[in-house]
DNA sequence: AACTATTGATAATA
DNA sequence: TTATTATCAATAGTT
């Protein structure tokens, strides 16, 4: 239909091929609009051009996605139903595996233990017992290590204050220095056993009442996204 | 384009509007392989005719899957990827979540304390010491109920077996029946204060060792979908 | 973009 | 349904 016909392959003159991309595809639009209309049919037209330009085309009273989920229905199962069907899969699994990991949480701070029989209490205790003593533990190696390290910060102050005493020929009142009479207060005596002292209060099992004698800090900011106070939200997102 | 136009508005014949969807569909499909080979393009198209049945064309060297998604890309986001992304963004929470709640409960079992703060750790000692309370009285609960239920079977056990006795007015050998010495180990015994006893081993916030003298079935089933034995498989699924 | 000579599509008919 | 064909519509080549 036009001065000539052509053959149907690939026009290989760019501009000519544009052209012709344009008015066919403007009569292909036209052509799905009038069968919308006279025969009543939903019809959906996606159309790139070899220049990367996308045209559509969409029956009145739905849209392309409208289309394309019937389309799917038609056809049974498939394209995108089939990943989003295993992601849907996936993520009630990961909530599943969620709500076990928040009951054994609970179930750990000794909450919801109704629910348990004698022996999974009975292996509960256990475990939260040895979990404590763990955790003892390494509190009682977190404070040593610390207690060493003051130790050394302490003499290392000490004997740098003692050379600067002899360089200068200095003698002030022992009140005020550093003195070699642990009974005075002075850094010399938390060096020898101040803080061992305090460290063996840690280790020895002792009360909730004995803990917070160590608390330094009122309240601290929650450095893993959790708290141990349990003001845990158990909820899910 | 036949013998007289027809203006463009629905047909009411149905037999006709089918025959015009027939020729007309036809028409189209053929008006886009040819836009496709002559201009090098991309064409999708998805119809439904009135009765329903639908008809699907697509250039070749792709699918209606392909064509769709390119679609989506073009038109930047939206229809499915949208869902889609939002799904894959509440995976990847959930997944947060979940590696958080399993760091929780591994430090919960005094393992990975590498990477607390010491107020951290003191916080978590206590808030084991106190769940440690908490499973204790409730196992302590859970067998003194269990006592007080045993208690009673056998006491009417044993008065079911001395109305026998006495309707029955025999006499056995007392080292083969109930006795009420509680020294000769009957149920009377037991019922005087043998579970008493249990109970309190139970309660004095023994050792491992004097748990598992509570040890009645060596394994049990997992009935939470839990173990507190350690066996914890920690992984992602 | 607009114009036509042509070819192509199809409505009515058989 | 399918085939025919008289007409109308689309468009290739041109301006």
């Amino acid at each position: 239909m036009g001065r000539g016909k052509i053959e149907i392959k690939r026009i290989e003159n760019a501009t000519n091929r544009q052209v012709t991309y344009s008015k066919r595809r403007s009569g292909i639009m036209k052509k799905a609009r009038e069968l919308t209309v006279l025969c009543d049919a939903q019809v959906a037209i996606i159309m790139f051009s070899s220049t990367g330009k996308y045209h559509e085309f969409c029956s009145t009273g739905t849209d392309i996605k409208g289309i394309f989920d019937r389309y799917q229905q038609a056809i049974g199962t498939s394209l995108w139903i089939e990943q989003y069907e295993n992601m849907q899969r996936t993520l009630n699994h990961l909530k599943d595996i969620n709500r076990n990991l928040r009951t054994e949480i609970r179930q750990r701070m000794g909450e919801d233990l109704d629910a348990l029989e004698f022996e999974e209490l009975r292996d509960l205790e256990q475990n939260v017992d040895a979990a404590l003593k763990e955790v003892r533990q390494r509190k009682y190696h977190v404070i040593t290590t610390q207690t060493e390290t003051y130790k050394k910060k302490v003499k290392h102050s000490q004997e740098a204050y003692k050379n600067l005493q002899q360089e200068l020929g200095m003698r002030e009142d022992p009140a005020y220095g550093f003195v070699d009479n642990p009974a005075a207060g002075g850094w010399d005596g938390v060096a020898a056993g101040g803080w061992d002292g305090v460290a063996a209060v840690a280790m020895g099992g002792g009360s909730a009442a004995d803990m917070y004698a160590f608390r330094v800090v009122p309240s601290q900011p929650n450095l893993h996204g959790m708290a141990y106070g349990g003001s845990h939200d158990l909820r899910l997102g």
